[in-house]
RNA sequence: GGGCCCGUGGCAUAGACUGGUUAUUGCGCCGCUCUGAUAAGGCGGAUGUCCGGAGUUCAAAUCUCCGCGGGCCCA
């Protein structure tokens, strides 16, 4: 019976992990972690929320396993934390989707189907993906507290039937019973556990908390604005989220026109514009006041237009008198649609007017801007200025309002052609010319944006003072948002990379008022009534106070979410005027929602004592690009507003996940990779690996390539040593003892004490929240694990027990080492990959001891002591494995193979100490390099050339500006003559203008070239001089070890086990039998065998026929009896 | 127009804060080689104006400035 469960070299990873988590459900493994760390100190995590609303791609399992990754961390250290994952619910993105799904067209389809069941609609998507993203986290080892999914399946379900049925679900301390609607709006709530859902009640009458607490400082105001609008989302689209991807390089044709000036016959403005729609709101035209202005004739008329634009004419003109802008300012002009009435009422027809404006230039255009103050955000601010009307032509689905004519009921998109026409009728036309620009979008529709008159919600964020931040005084910020968002920022948080704090402060010190609501309604319910009669609008901060001023419709509202459209009927008294006020119809920003979670989900309202203990979070994570000003500002935002404080102390954030060829991941571009699929083709403890592994700020390019890298330089090695360490230890029958050995070799102590150094390094690069530092060093800990160590401790485990208490005794120091090592490895990789190291931890400690902990992620963070990191044992080895890779390269340049012994290996190294270390380590040089003896070059009778390099980094900074004539000096010096005495440890003299200086051995290398004979390789100062001479005796031990190799190749491909004893036949070319016959011994040890017989046609169960070089040998191999 | 980040062999990257004269590693390519832990590994080779220019310095991939190009964010 084996101590340990026997390890495959191959192994199924994805199946494993599989099994791995069977594992932790069947022992509630994540339930233990959590009742052992209950009393540890807190260490607090608040989760960006995911939005429920698609299954997750592999850029949340980037996310995702840096979280996980720290909780586990934080775990292993002793830490309590609340593993609470989130839900991101409500906004435009869910209500486009069930839009999609009905085959809805627009707003318009979406009332006719009602309200209510729209969003029992959009809860039920929520809850169908926040399923689907559970299941595909968990598939990722993500340790949260997940919902029960069939709970979240049956309320998705009951929810479509009837979303009053009274139910009874499984809570965290027993059966919570409700309605279906309300226990839907409890979820993430104490009683029932799991994930925050943004759209549970807690967090919207949280977020009325907040409204509140700002109108009460006068921070909510109603604005008119003109903003950017999505004419079939039927809504406006904030500056929070038209960056990005909100625009797209679109063509356009664009018109030239004639705007005829009224008191000068047959003269005309030329004006440019792309968006034709406008014109029919057409107010006045802009011109530069410092511009030069041409008066050009061409044929019959005369035309104005910037000196600098003239390329804009076709065909033949004469410049008659140039104008600077102001002294055109003032000019009246007839507008191109002044036969409209919207035209005509707001008095503007015939009317038109000529402004300045610094803003205009002659980049595009003929230097005289079109101004519509209805249709765009600059004129409208030029309207307030200039006092001009303001014409707004649009509803808000995109149509033409009445006032218009024949363009009214028409939608803005498919006006284009037929005003072209209109113009080009009314001889107005000048030309058109296709035009390419980036053009804002709908980005979630796609659709085009215009630009339309509102009245939306914002929260002041107070005045842009010129000024930098130090100078602003403490009164300046007592009433201004803006500065107290930037002080928390400032004194209360650190950012990783740290770059992300300057982008945060550039954007609060930019960002103009938030723009808080959207003409929608799947959202948040701006708490905001507004009183018909006289305007007087409040702000409502809790349900409590509604209820209280309800004086209509709670009986409709009662019971209900507080959602459209319930909450819609509930009316209260106006305060000014005792007339009813209605809720404004607008839904809030999903980024009230997000924002609000360090305060909803921490229980700011229900449980203060809880909040205080978890506020703020010690650890926020997301990918950078557009949270600065989303997730990052709204929490910062509404932190300050309640409480003045930062709502997390570190902020850790990645960039963006793209596909394998470096473009984003589309399906159409074949280019994509599904979570699910990468899941179960390469495994997530390899996705995980690389996505630890990679530098957060840079762009990761994510493909099955780098993950087959992964795999081949992590996981392929780790699991063969800890697969050679299982096979082993079970044929010796080792098991673990509490002590271990004291007799162990360098190479297990060097390894030990890397070992060390590596539990110090991972810690602390966790610590400073570089992660892929901390896989660097694991990388590099296992390269030497497996590479050197275990290469070179393989006769170590060979050893035949009982041949001699000394072999017994070193062979136990191996063991002990080496399980010491993957135990240790097992626990320092757990939050990293956290399925391979829970199966070495299972089989390497839990077989062994019942008492261990049951999971890997119940043990605690490996440590180590201050002196067990040996400094100078790890810099000796480090000069062995340089010495070993010359080494190498001389054998490669003489063209030797490795398996054929030579005499003599002779180093030059540089200095005295490590000549030592060359005789301390000549064993292990001997054997690697496979050469009877090594010994240090003789510098007086070997070496023919020495070469002085004066070291520039000793040298430079101990001299300075002295440097190049000291240099200089060091080259003029006898070589020979230096070199011995440098290399003797002495110091030698040079003069620099008239100083003599002592020049140390450490300032100068010395780089020697060994005389003809020998096969050399250098490095630096190293150089590895190979004798290449073979004598019989030499060549007769290659052969037997190319004997041993065809043999062992055999014994492998007939599937042996490696201990299986066996009797070998051959038959060979006379020097391979002499060979052979000459180290017997040598090869039967070497291959278990048990007979090793010459014969003319070898008999066995298994047999082959090699060559090699101008040999032939035939091979017979049969399993002994036992 | 402003802020932040970045530019290193064919591709992808480390090094930059703290300057040191042979620029790291991986993938790919070529040759050799090792192996009863290894789906691997090792050694060597080809592939570099470290975006360009100027400056600081004994010394610049690294620091400073200017330019060019790219990304993210804002206007």
């Amino acid at each position: 019976m084996y101590m340990f469960k026997p390890v495959p070299n191959k192994v199924d990873f994805i199946v494993q992990e599989e099994e791995v988590l069977k594992f932790w459900e069947d022992t509630q493994a994540f339930e233990t972690l959590k009742k052992l760390r209950v009393e540890g100190p807190t260490w607090s995590f608040l989760d960006g929320p995911i939005t429920a609303n698609n299954p997750m791609g592999v850029h949340h399992g980037w996310g995702r396993t840096y979280k996980d990754l720290y909780q586990r961390f934080k775990a292993m250290q002793g830490h309590r934390t609340r593993y609470q994952n989130g839900f991101d619910c409500q906004g435009l993105w869910v209500e486009v989707n069930v839009e999609r799904d009905m085959g809805f067209k627009g707003k318009h389809d979406i009332e006719e189907f009602g309200l209510e069941n729209f969003i029992l609609m959009c809860k039920q998507r929520v809850l169908k993906f926040a399923a689907r993203q559970a299941e595909q986290s968990i598939r990722l080892g993500y340790w949260m507290n997940w919902d029960n999914q069939e709970t979240l399946k049956l309320l998705h379900d009951e929810l479509g039937k009837d979303p009053m049925k009274v139910l009874t679900v499984e809570g965290v301390d027993g059966p919570v019973t409700g309605t279906v609607e309300h226990l839907v709006g409890r979820l993430g709530l104490p009683e029932l556990g799991g994930s925050y859902f943004t759209f549970s009640e807690e967090n919207n009458y949280t977020i009325w908390t907040i409204l509140k607490s700002c109108h009460d400082r006068g921070w909510v105001y109603k604005g008119r604005d003109v903003i950017p609008w999505c004419g079939r989302c039927g809504t406006g689209i904030s500056q929070h989220e038209i960056v990005t991807e909100g625009y797209r390089e679109l063509t356009h044709p664009s018109i030239t026109l004639r705007f005829p000036l009224v008191d000068r016959p047959g003269e005309s403005l030329l004006v440019w514009t792309t968006t034709p729609w406008t014109l029919s709101s057409n107010v006045a035209a802009a011109v530069g006041a410092d511009l030069t202005y041409v008066k050009v004739r061409q044929n019959e008329e005369v035309l104005y237009l910037s000196r600098g634009t003239l390329h804009m004419l076709k065909g033949d003109y004469e410049v008659e008198e140039e104008i600077l802008g102001m002294d055109m300012e003032g000019w009246t002009y007839n507008g191109p649609f002044d036969e409209l009435p919207a035209q005509k009422d707001s008095g503007v027809a015939g009317n038109h007017i000529v402004i300045t404006w610094d803003e205009v230039g002659e980049e595009d255009g003929t230097g005289i801007v079109h101004v519509a103050p209805g249709c765009g955000a600059e004129d409208f601010q030029l309207s307030k200025e200039h006092g001009l009307a303001v014409i707004a032509p649009l509803t808000d689905n995109g149509l033409f309002l009445d006032g218009f004519d024949w363009l009214s009921g028409m939608n803005v998109n498919v006006v284009r052609k037929p005003i072209f026409d209109n113009l080009k009728k009314k001889g107005l036309t000048y030309s058109v010319k296709d035009y390419t620009h980036r053009y804002p979008v709908c980005w979630r529709c796609q659709e085009e944006l215009v630009f339309r008159l509102v009245d939306e919600w914002f929260i002041s964020m107070g005045n842009k003072l010129d000024i930098p931040y130090p100078e602003v005084t403490e009164n300046q910020k007592k009433n201004n948002l803006r500065y107290q968002i930037m002080e928390v920022v400032i004194n209360e948080t650190t950012w990783h990379p740290s770059f992300g704090k300057e982008r945060e402060l550039d954007w609060l010190r930019n960002m103009d008022d938030w723009m808080i609501s959207k003409k929608r309604y799947w959202g948040l319910a701006l708490p905001i009534w507004e009183c018909s009669e006289c305007g007087h609008f409040d702000v409502i901060g809790s349900k409590e106070e509604l209820q209280e001023r309800a004086v209509a419709g709670w009986d409709v509202f009662e019971g209900h979410s507080p959602h459209r459209p319930f909450i819609d009927a509930v009316e209260i008294k106006c305060s000014k005027c005792d007339q009813h006020m209605k809720r404004v119809p607008d839904v809030g920003t999903p980024w009230l929602d997000a924002g609000i979670v360090a305060m909803s989900t921490m229980r700011y309202n229900s449980d203060r004592e809880y909040w205080k203990k978890w506020f703020p979070a010690d650890l926020i994570s997301e990918s950078f690009p557009g949270q600065f000003r989303n997730w990052f500002y709204s929490l910062l935002a509404m932190s300050t507003i309640l409480e003045r404080k930062a709502p997390f102390k570190e902020v850790f954030t990645y960039a963006t996940l793209v596909a394998e060829d470096g473009r984003p991941m589309h399906k159409s571009w074949g280019n994509m990779v599904e979570f699910d699929e990468a899941a179960g083709k390469m495994g997530v403890d390899v996705m995980r690996w690389l996505y630890c592994d990679h530098k957060p700020e840079k762009d990761l390019y994510f493909g099955y390539h780098s993950a087959d890298d992964v795999r081949r330089q992590f996981l392929i090695p780790l699991w063969n040593v800890y697969s050679f360490f299982v096979t082993y230890a079970n044929m010796d029958g080792w098991t673990p003892k509490d002590d271990m050995q004291t007799a162990l070799s360098q190479l297990d102590k060097w390894i030990l004490s890397r070992l060390n150094e590596v539990i110090q390094k991972v810690t602390e690069y966790l610590e400073s929240y570089e992660p892929n530092l901390a896989t660097a060093v694991v990388d590099s800990f296992i390269d030497h694990l497996s590479n050197w160590y275990l290469r070179r401790s393989r006769r170590r485990f060979w050893a035949e027990t009982g041949d001699s208490d000394k072999v017994d005794v070193d062979k136990n120091a191996a063991y002990d080492t080496l399980y010491k090592v993957l135990v240790t490895l097992s626990r320092l990789l757990a939050p990293f990959v956290p399925f391979v190291s829970e199966v070495m931890h299972q089989n390497l400690t839990r077989s062994v001891d019942s008492e261990a902990p049951e999971s890997v992620h119940h043990c605690d963070w490996p440590t180590s002591g201050p002196k067990s990191v040996d400094g100078k044992l790890n810099s000796e080895m480090e000069l062995v494995l340089r010495l070993v890779s010359i080494g190498h390269a001389s054998r490669n340049k003489a063209n030797v193979k490795l398996r054929q012994p030579l005499s003599e290996i002779a180093f030059a190294v540089g200095l005295d100490k490590e000549r030592e270390i060359v005789s301390r380590y000549s064993d292990v040089l001997r054997n690697e390099l496979n050469v009877k003896n090594v010994r240090l070059l003789d510098v007086v009778a070997e070496v023919i050339n020495y070469e002085l390099k004066p070291l520039p980094k000793q040298l430079g900074q101990k001299y300075g500006a002295r440097f190049p004539a000291i240099r200089k000096a060091i080259l003029d010096l006898d070589a020979r003559e230096a070199s011995t005495r440098l290399q003797a440890g002495e110091s030698v003299q040079v003069t620099v203008d008239g100083d003599t200086l002592e020049i140390l051995p450490e300032e100068v290398e010395v780089k020697v070239e060994a005389k003809e004979g020998f096969s050399t390789a250098a490095e630096g100062s190293y150089v590895a001089a190979l004798t290449t001479e073979l004598t019989p005796e030499l060549e007769f031990e290659g052969l037997a070890r190319d004997f041993v190799r065809r043999v062992q190749d055999l014994r492998k491909s007939s599937e042996l086990k490696i201990d299986d004893a066996i009797d070998i036949q051959y038959s060979a070319s006379t020097r391979v039998s002499e060979a052979v016959e000459s180290n017997e011994k040598y090869i039967t040890d070497e291959t278990l065998a048990t007979s090793l017989k010459k014969a003319k046609k070898p008999v066995g169960k298994f047999k082959a026929t090699y060559t090699f070089g101008d040999e032939k040998l035939d091979l017979a191999i049969t399993p002994s009896e036992k």
